[in-house]
DNA sequence: TTCATAGTTCGATCGTAACCGAAGCATCGC
DNA sequence: GCGATGCTTCGGTTACGATCGAACTATGAA
């Protein structure tokens, strides 16, 4: 009754499908402008800058103006490790949004995941550096070990650049596709942003997938190999 | 819009005032009758009826009856965290019941959090146990070394008993009072049982606080000192 | 059997919030 | 300056859901 937080004002903020469907489509980490998140949401202009003013009351959104545009964006990534545990947790109870199947087949190979990688690929990931022994997997934690560093520096991702951000190296996500771990944190982002310099997979306009040159596909495979 | 499972049911089932106040209520871990739930949601018997059969054919609530009674609980452990999870979220945005103070003192210093020790002694407790070496912390992961193994029997915990369980032996689980973590998992669990039947501690009627006795109190700080 | 307690179902009321059309600002391109 | 585009604000409609009184079912006690 009168204990502890208010959960019911983000329940609410959460729990319309409009605002769910905007919230949603930011978890794929790029901004998006108001007539865009109108359009996920599937309502007019109107109705969508009434949902945009209230879920950034409630801390949930950020906007930056820029030229006539606004770009919303999930405030900080606090936001979007909630959402994605509340997706984790939907699928996990089946409560589909349009029944089960192997639904959008690319999402569930690749996607984006606020900044990071996740998806089967996402989970092969990490499954590979903790093989290899580059990740130190204890409980639910991750840690980078030397060898890993090592590893890393060669494939171009320098840890000591990362390090000196507040931001956690490394941090397991869970995978609402999967429902296994994946790789979140500054490490993730930079592997993800490494793949995308490379040339090796590009994000697509409307969807959260990411996707695979035959190229980057056939190097990905060889550089996180899972044995048999 | 149409990719991924669907938040917005969940958002919404938690998103009512009076159905929030019911799961924050059933986070304190013990069974609760209709009647009782109705109490702590403000609201008359048939309307938290109607409430509670919404959660329970969302999956977030089960029922046992007993007698003329109708006892609810969370429906498991993943429902417990999210709704932690969320209370964390909130009470970082400031989004509190009733404005910040140091709120119910007692539920800070020590709560129930499912059925683990939450609040500032929760909190104690892991971070001793990790300064003495009986678990180790890797990330945000936590593992019970041998050391760890070897204290807790002769405390009177039999870890062998605890891993036969399917759910991990330690978790972390953040605290929306402290912000930093505490001891979750079948070891969580079976820490705070051990305090309550050795009488250094009890729970309340109606709160989610748990009072320590003068001796166990002065028992807890011994057993789980803090360097300065 | 009858009465009391616990809970659900029904029906009706009421408030709130989602929604859109239209009008109002702001910014850009010209 | 002008019109076009992006977005917000206003006003009014509508629909859904939370709420409670009252009636109904189930269990237990006497």
């Amino acid at each position: 009754m009168k204990e502890g937080p208010d959960i019911a004002q983000i329940g609410a903020l959460i729990g319309d499908p409009a605002r769910a469907n905007m919230l949603a489509a930011l978890t794929g980490g790029r901004a998006l402008t108001a007539t865009e998140l109108a359009g996920v949401g599937g309502i007019t202009v109107q109705t969508a800058s009434t949902h945009l003013a209230k879920l950034e009351a409630g801390g949930l959104l950020t906007q930056r103006k820029q030229g006539r545009h606004r770009y919303f964006t999930l405030a900080d990534e606090a936001v979007a490790r909630l959402i994605e545990s509340m997706m984790g947790f939907a699928a996990g109870r089946g409560h589909l949004r349009h029944q089960p199947g192997p639904k959008e087949p690319a999402l569930r190979k690749a996607r984006i995941c606020y900044d990071h990688l996740a998806g089967d690929y996402g989970v092969r990931m990490l499954d590979s550096l903790i093989a290899s022994g580059s990740i130190d997997a204890v409980g639910d934690g991750l840690a980078l070990t030397e060898k890993g560093e090592g590893d890393l520096k060669c494939i171009g991702i320098n840890v000591g650049d990362l390090r000196s951000s507040r931001r956690p190296l490394c941090r397991s996500c869970l995978d609402w596709s999967e429902r296994r771990a994946h790789l979140a944190g500054s490490l993730g982002k930079a592997l993800l942003s490494s793949f995308l310099d490379k040339g090796w997979a590009r994000r697509t306009a409307e969807s959260r997938s990411i996707l695979f040159s035959p190229e980057g596909d056939r190097q990905f495979l060889k550089l996180f190999p899972v044995d048999p």
